[in-house]
DNA sequence: ATTATCTTGCACATTGTTGTGCAAGATCGC
DNA sequence: GCGATCTTGCACAACAATGTGCAAGATAAT
């Protein structure tokens, strides 16, 4: 058939559409990290607009979830992915230290793995990056760097738990990069077995954008 | 007044009314530590019940969840209180031990923590114990025996974050007493700072009551 | 300025869950 | 066995959240 009735006038998608959709991601994101279980009125809220309008550019609750995920677990996997593991705990050390450069995503995809039916899509989605931690944990393990009390495989979950529960602490806290950068790498490789003095010197310098005031801890607590 | 018209017959509680009491709070434990949004049919039906008894028994849904709040953090609180922490370390060590011979409780209770209105009610009845483990880190800390690089404050909740976080796995992967056991009391210490082999040595003979086997990781992956 | 696109507000159907009322039946205590 | 207590099944109201339809208004593109 090909109804070619020569397309009226396409004309290009409206710019604070695609401005509003990215206000809806975002929210969303702040929002179901506070409460997974929050309500489209909600997230509308957050983002400024009306739930009628969220439900203009995401069909579903579901579909808006997964594209939250899908993002997530690509920016995540994106950040980590190119690893060169020649030593384990340099790997740990860094695996960390590019978390910390994904936090929110991190955290997103985090919060919402807990929940029914996003858990098992989300452990499909970062189940390469599983892998290649446990690889590389299983290495630490036989080559001696790591505690030895326990299997690689399980000792990866521990560590992959303690990171999680660093960046949620860094972040309720609202720590500065440096701070959140140093902690969760001592984390995690004092739960892979080091002594906290062996894994400080893991801390490489952070990432650059943030130059970290002088006194650390001072000013909280 | 005194409507003293002498009690026709209070006859006692029927045996099997309180048992199915109990059935429906164990029930309702071990379904919320899955789900924490598991719906009264859910419960029921672990419990082997029907919705409408649950609601003979508990005139509402947050009525059971407080009533398991309450008792998990009563056992918890008399499992843990009486602490003697001369040394740090062994204190940790004891506070992991017992902590996981009330596994289920804690389990329960730490599930049941993210969701809103409850959280701030756990962390309410919870707060004596932090406060006691706060102290016990902060004094650790400051003895040099746990890591130096963070405030007490902070390490407190990493290391309880991290033995949750340990309980979580060994209750998933079904490990036995003595290894669940040594796994949270190395892996709380390790997160505190000590080398694992140093965490080791904190690892007393393990509570009474589970003869484990030979080879401890052998049946699994 | 004109037009297509986007937003808004309201009304509405749908669904799932909570909690209640009541009558018939099962079960336990005595 | 008698009687009180408990359970069950069903029906029903209340409520909250999801998703849709539509018309009027705002806004960006050309």
């Amino acid at each position: 058939m090909m109804s070619s009735v020569s397309r009226p006038a396409p004309r290009q998608v409206r710019r604070d559409a695609l401005l509003n959709r990215l206000s809806i991601l975002q929210a969303a994101v702040s929002v179901l990290c506070v409460d997974p279980d929050a309500g489209m009125d909600a997230i509308a809220a957050e983002a400024g607009l009306t739930r009628r309008t969220v439900y203009g550019h995401f069909p579903t609750r579901d579909h808006l979830i997964e594209e939250i995920l899908a993002t997530g677990a690509t920016r995540i996997a994106a950040s980590l992915l190119p690893l060169d593991d020649t030593d384990p705990r340099a790997a740990i050390a860094t695996i960390g230290s590019r978390l910390w450069g994904e936090v929110s995503h991190v955290r997103a995809t985090a919060v919402l793995a807990v929940r029914g039916p996003y858990s098992a899509r989300i452990a499909e989605v970062l189940r390469p990056l599983r892998e290649v931690l446990e690889r590389v944990v299983t290495a630490g393990v036989a080559s001696g760097s790591f505690r030895q009390d326990v299997p690689g495989a399980i000792l990866a979950r521990l560590i992959e738990g303690a990171a999680l529960n660093v960046l949620d602490e860094a972040t309720r806290l609202g720590l500065t990069s440096a701070e959140g950068h140093r902690l969760v790498v001592i984390t995690t490789l004092s739960c892979a077995g080091l002594g906290w003095e062996d894994a400080a010197r893991y801390v490489g310098t952070p990432p650059p954008g943030d130059a970290a005031s002088g006194g650390e801890w001072e000013n909280r607590a």
